[in-house]
DNA sequence: AATAACGTAACTCGTATAGTTACGAAAGGA
DNA sequence: TCCTTTCGTAACTATACGAGTTACGTTATT
């Protein structure tokens, strides 16, 4: 399993927050990830600053978002966590002078780029909306094997 | 930088060996490398056990190539070195029931096999000849600015 | 005031590559 | 035969980074 999965982290809680529960504690929210408060404000902070959510302190505070899904794309995610690495492959200088491994270096950085820029633009393309669809889609052909029941088949959120 | 450096190591030693040494011991490759023989051996066994390269034990052994150059494309190499995980990003199953989670994951993994295609289609086409021909033209642009000197501006190999 | 919540620093944990040590096996030379 | 060179490999340590945890401060509501 990659290490990092805050991106699909944030977008699942997005989607829970628009579809469920509309204002989530940091609390709540760490029970959806099953994980910890800390680390969901830890990986919320981003999303904040760029003002796809709110956070209120005290009493009756929380998360609550601050627009609609539709003008979340998966591109505005993936900035607010940081831009993490995408690869877990790539270059090591160990002789950075030397004229092969630059040669290597270059065309590696290159494809790879490619394949970077690909994804970029499908990031840019692709909403929240757009998986909140989906998850519409799973939950109606859900409910035809399963009868009328909860919103969400994991009952966590 | 990225934590996986093998595919961009074994490109590097592979032009080497076509180009300067033709026969090298682990040591040698491993001071290329700016590493341990240990880990040579360890990168090496899958181009050996594919037959990219051979290797003898003993008096005046080491590893020397099977193929030109010409040969082995950079698939191949990824696949000898085991096929690593390409991305460092992905999902984390928190609760594999929920289709809120699945959806999300579902269009990330499909995002993500997207770029993963496009980077083994490019690896595929690329041959290590390819890069050697890359450094040839670097060395050739390097000899104009420099003047005449060794094979290799890092003098290490 | 007391409580509920976020904000954040600092530390530990898990995991995979990289690096190191140690030792065995094989090949060739003296 | 014995010694040296070299690969093969197991096992351990080092490193990096996301994730998880603890602790404590701040703010807002009751």
């Amino acid at each position: 399993m990659p290490r990092d999965s805050r991106m699909s982290r944030m977008l699942h809680v997005l989607i829970h927050m628009d579809r469920h529960v509309k204002r989530a504690t940091s609390e709540e929210i760490a029970r959806m990830l099953d994980t910890n408060p800390v680390v969901v404000r830890r990986m919320m902070a981003g999303l904040r600053d760029r003002g796809f959510v709110t956070s209120e302190k005290g009493h009756g505070g929380g998360w609550e978002l601050s627009r609609g899904l539709d003008a979340i794309t998966l591109l505005d995610v993936y900035r607010a966590i940081g831009e993490p690495a995408l690869f877990s492959i790539g270059p090591h200088a160990d002789h950075p002078e030397c004229l092969v491994e630059q040669a290597v270096d270059a065309r590696m950085a290159q494809t790879l780029a490619e394949a970077e820029a690909l994804l970029m633009a499908r990031f840019e393309t692709i909403t929240v909306a757009d998986l909140a669809d989906d998850f519409e889609r799973r939950f109606a052909a859900h409910r035809v094997r399963n009868g009328p029941g909860g919103r969400c088949a994991s009952g966590t959120a």
